[in-house]
Parts: structure tokens; sequence; C-alpha cells
DNA sequence: TTGTAAGCGTTATCAC
DNA sequence: GTGATAACGCTTACAA
């Protein structure tokens, strides 16, 4: 059907469908199917649906790099991973999905960088995680858009899960479910998400009047095993361990167990992150579920915001997570 | 400097140099400098230097939405992971890494796409993981070259781990240091790169004339947990599971633990992928280690040359893996 | 409201 | 071996 209007119109096809090709079918110019696209309102009615329909004929797409080109922009985004790669884990996948999708939509494409290649290649705009504070003085001298994946405060549009909620919720549930004594886990770092954990756990703690507990480690599952086995004998019945991380809870899991404590009838543990590690766990680990994919959209839709309306500060962004229900905390109180 | 050298020529500087300015302050024309740096044999050296010498004055980096708009290319290549995001293994963060890295020298940059919005979007070409058997056909009529990461039987170029050698060898170091009897543990899938994994087995257990046993599930730590659990009494010392992948090779370990038998004295357990999961376990898992990063470079590299060069099969690339040494394989023969 | 013309930065083509 | 010109597909600025 294609070709025969086009045969009949006594035009030639190019193999991929242009401004060009869209106009002359509708009877009208260039300027106008461009219009259409960019500036809807300042077309009628009528040419807008002889173009609408001429659009989909000839099934147009957008050349993005002439669009690029003439708006001197590149459509590209960076996705820039700090941390290394050692280290990487597994919800950064799911994060780069999620900012993917929202990319997608406006025909931007995500280039993923790291230290070594960040340089390398323009770009309209960042999205950047696994800072660490030394970090933010160059961020701040970026001279393009920029959102950060994971709280700060350094006044960086971010995106993040509400962490100090997460803890609080957590550990509000093991409070409900009996256990006596919560123990956090945290990470030996520096950087507020770790913070905003350890402020969910005290707040919960301060309410119920409880004695806070609280142990640091880096974040390797061994080192919360290690810790777990060499205190055991400290460690009565109804003692709950709230990890800021599911691989610190992983560790605890396994530290219980191979002391012969019986989770979750005696000794319940909770995560974060609920990403895998979580899954990897027998029993699951119950856990602060994180909506990755949909902070991923949310980081890139907040900086094509910034980036397409020359916006400057557009705020930041707290997710709320939820408990996803694993086999370390027991199902009602005792 | 830049800015005097402008000032004495009285030109205007353009906020980012073109291919224009270098001309200009080379004394050349633009195509001169096009031709310096796509076709430097057809250009003498004496131009060349001044060229570069300008080049590097006014840093120049070509503008690719210009070179994409007259190439009729696009600069992206996407990346489709056709596995569901739940089952995501953290190695395609590392895969993606790799391949990020060969696109930065050419100014490529990648497209994370899954199947729903795989045609979103114009590219060049496709990086393909997770692919199933019945994911073949359509694979086959993309327009655009295409790799495959993951070793098939349809033709298609491909770069991927040497499976069979990976089992091959970890089976091997099993017998040397003792174990008398090897267990496989794959996955029950009728992909390729599970045939060549239990034939690298295959092969060792018959140049050893020992007796195979092969038993399959579904690629989840609590199966295989289950699976040594319910047939703990037919296991006695020395034997060792050769596992399909980490994942299995963690549930293995639990449940061997679980049962009470000694890791690594009576008990071997063997891994394969050696990203994340094996580094997780404790003790660290014994596992095939394939070269991720390199093989998601080899995958960017083979493509671009496909695009580059126009040629349209290239072969497929085979990485020979590494055992990593954890602690899961007794370090001598008892 | 719609159309015309010029130009974004690059490369292929064809002169010289 | 080198340079002028046109073209890639699109948008801004201006003219009708």
């Amino acid at each position: 059907m294609i070709m025969n209007t086009y045969e009949l119109l006594g035009e030639e096809r190019s193999l991929i469908a242009t401004l060009n090709d869209v106009a002359k079918l509708a009877n009208v110019s260039k300027m106008t199917v461009s219009r259409v696209i960019n500036h809807p309102d300042k077309v009628t009615n009528d040419l807008k649906q002889l173009v609408y329909q001429a659009m989909h004929e000839v099934d147009y797409h957008p050349n993005m790099a002439a669009k690029a080109l003439v708006n001197n922009s590149t459509q590209i985004i960076k996705f820039c991973v700090l941390e290394d790669i050692d280290t990487t884990e597994p919800y950064y996948m799911n994060l780069m999905i999620g900012i993917a999708r929202a990319l997608d939509a406006q025909q931007y494409s995500l280039q993923l960088v790291t230290r070594q290649n960040f340089d390398i290649g323009n770009c309209d705009g960042y999205v950047v995680t696994g800072m660490r504070k030394k970090d933010f003085d160059w961020i701040g001298n970026l001279k393009k858009p920029v959102v950060i994946f994971g709280e700060n405060r350094f006044g960086f549009d971010y995106v993040d899960t509400n962490n100090k909620a997460g803890t609080f919720m957590i550990s509000e549930l093991a409070v409900k479910r009996g256990y006596k004594r919560l123990i956090f886990i945290g990470m030996d770092s520096h950087e507020s998400f770790e913070y905003s954990r350890e402020a969910g756990y005290l707040q919960l703690i301060q309410e119920n009047q409880m004695v806070s507990e609280i142990h640091r480690f880096d974040n390797h599952s061994h080192l919360s095993q290690q810790f777990i086995i060499e205190n055991w004998d400290d460690f009565g019945p109804d003692t709950c361990f709230i990890c800021a991380s599911d691989r610190l809870a992983l560790g605890a899991e396994r530290g219980i167990e191979s002391c012969g404590g019986l989770i979750p009838v005696d000794y319940g543990v909770t995560g974060f992150d609920g990403v895998f590690l979580n899954q990897v766990a027998f029993p699951r680990i119950t856990t602060v579920k994180q909506s990755i994919v949909e902070m991923g959209m949310a980081c890139g839709e907040k900086l094509l915001n910034k980036i397409v309306n020359h916006i400057d500060k557009d705020g930041s962004l707290m997710f709320e997570p939820k408990i996803s229900m694993g086999g370390t905390v027991r199902d009602s109180s005792k």
C-alpha cells in the first residue's frame, strides 16, 4: 500500500523515512511536520491530523543524529559507577535498566562509564552512583546536569530509598515479633545512607526504651559471620540482628547457624537491599526491599527534566521501601 | 595561549572547536583536517604535523552527531539482555563494563535494552545475551550486525568461555586432590553452554575410567542444597560435587555443611562463573573463573569490526577460563 | 498559521 | 595531494 501511494505520487522512496517524505505525503512543508512534533500547539488540527497519518503511513522516526547536530546536544547520558568493579553490587544492573527505560522514551542513550573512562566523549548529563565524600568536589565542577543515586548532604539532587524509614520499619517488625534484643550490624562507612540506616534503628530503639547496640564492619559477609561466632556466648535467644545490608545479613545468618542457633525461632536476622543476595540465602533473608528499577527510572526522568527544561535544581526523591518477607524473622510473636 | 592565537588571527572562537577551527589555525581546508583523521595516508607528512598540532591546540574532538548524520549511522550499540531481570546474574554488569570500554574507543555508546524496549530507537549493531533456543529465529532476522555473548550452534558469531575446558580442568583438579567420586550438578537447561560444561566433566571421567553421575536442577541454590540433604546417606567422604554454576555450588556447600560434612577435608565443591557469588560464600568457592570484562571488550571489538569494515561473519572467540582457588577443594591429596 | 532559507559539523565527490 | 561544493535530516529565524 505504501509503495502504491508513492508510485502514484511519482516520488522516490528513501530507505528510511525523513521529514521530507512525511511532508510530501501530507502535502505540507517540512516545517509543518517538524512543528507537529515539537510545537503541536502551533499547528491547526486539520493539518495535524494529516501529518500524523502521513507519519504513521511511512513509519517515520526522527533522526536523532540530525536533531542532536542542530540542537548542539549529544543525546547521551553517562551512567557513572564510581565504586570498584570488584565490589560492584548486583543491583546496579537493575538501576541501569530503570534509567535506560526512562531515557528510551526520549531517545536518549545510556553510556556506562567508570573512573577510568569518565572523560572520553561528550554527553548531555550524568547519573552518578557509588560516590564517596571525596568525589563531591569534582562532581560539583561538572558543567552538565547531574543526578546522584544515593542520598547526600552536599546539596546535589538525588534519588534514594528512605533509608531511615527502612530500618525503622524492619526493627519495628522485629520487636513486634517478640525479639527482645536488637543488635545493629552496620557498615563501617561514613556515607549518608549508613547514618540514615542507623538513625532508623536508633529511633525505634528509643521509642521502645531499649538499649542500642551498634557494631560496624566493612561490607563483607565473612566479617559479620566472624563477629557472631566470636561473640556467640553473649547472644541469648530472642536476639535479632538488624543488618545494614543483605551481605552482612548473609554472614550473620551463617554465623548463627554454624553456632547452632535456630533461625527464626530463637534468633532473627534482617537485611537491607532486597536484590539478589537475599534470595540466594537460605532461608531467604527478611529484608528491606528497595524498588531499584523504579528508582532508576526516577533518576532518568529527573535528569531529562533538568536537561530539557534547563532546570538547575529539581529537588530530591525518596522512595519508601517495603519489607520483603523471608524466613529469618518469625511469623508471629512466639 | 589559545585565546591569544585566536586574537592574533582575528578569528571568533566557538565554544567547542570544530573542523573549521582546526583548519583555519593550520591554514588548510576542512577536508585536509578530515582526511588527516580518516585517511591519514592521503595527506603529506608536513601537513599532517601541522594539523595534529592545531587539533591539539584547540583541543579538537569530532562531533559525533555530525559524523553520524553524514555517515547514516547512529553510533549506538544495543546491549540486549533477554534473560529475566529477576534472574539477572551480577556478571552482566561486568560484561557491560567491558563492552562499554571497547565502544568508548570509537565513540560508540551503549544502550541497554530488554525484550520490552528492544525496538525503540535505531542502532548500528547488537550484543545479545541470555538467549534461548527460541530466540534464534528473530535474532537471525535483524538487519544489523550481531555478536552473541554465549556459545551457540546456530552459526552466530559469539564470544564465550571455553566451557568444556573449564569443567575438565576443575574436575581434573578434584581428582588430583584425591576425591574418588565426582558428581556433576548441572543446570536443567538445553542450552549449549550447559552441554559443554557437562562434556568437560564427562571427558575427565572417561579418561580416568570413573563412573559419571549427572543430576540437573534449575539454577537455584536451594535445589542443589535440597538434593544434597535428601541423599546425604549416599555420599561418603572423598566425594566432590562439580557444579555447573556458583549458585548451585553455593547450595551444595550449604547442604553439606548442614549435614555435618567437612569441607574441604571430606567433601569438595566446585563452581563455575567466578563473579561475586563465589566470593560471598564461606568458605569461598573454588570455581572456574571467567574473564567477564575481557569477554565484554571482545564482544565490543568484534561488533565494531563488523560494523566499520562491513564484515558479515567474523568467527567466534573462546576465552580460556582459569581456576580460582577458594576453600572448597583441599590443598593437596590427603 | 504556514512556508522559505540558512546553517549545525562532518564527509564523499569531483575538480584542480 | 589538496580544496571547493553539496549533501546528510533537522530546527531556528524570519518572511509571507
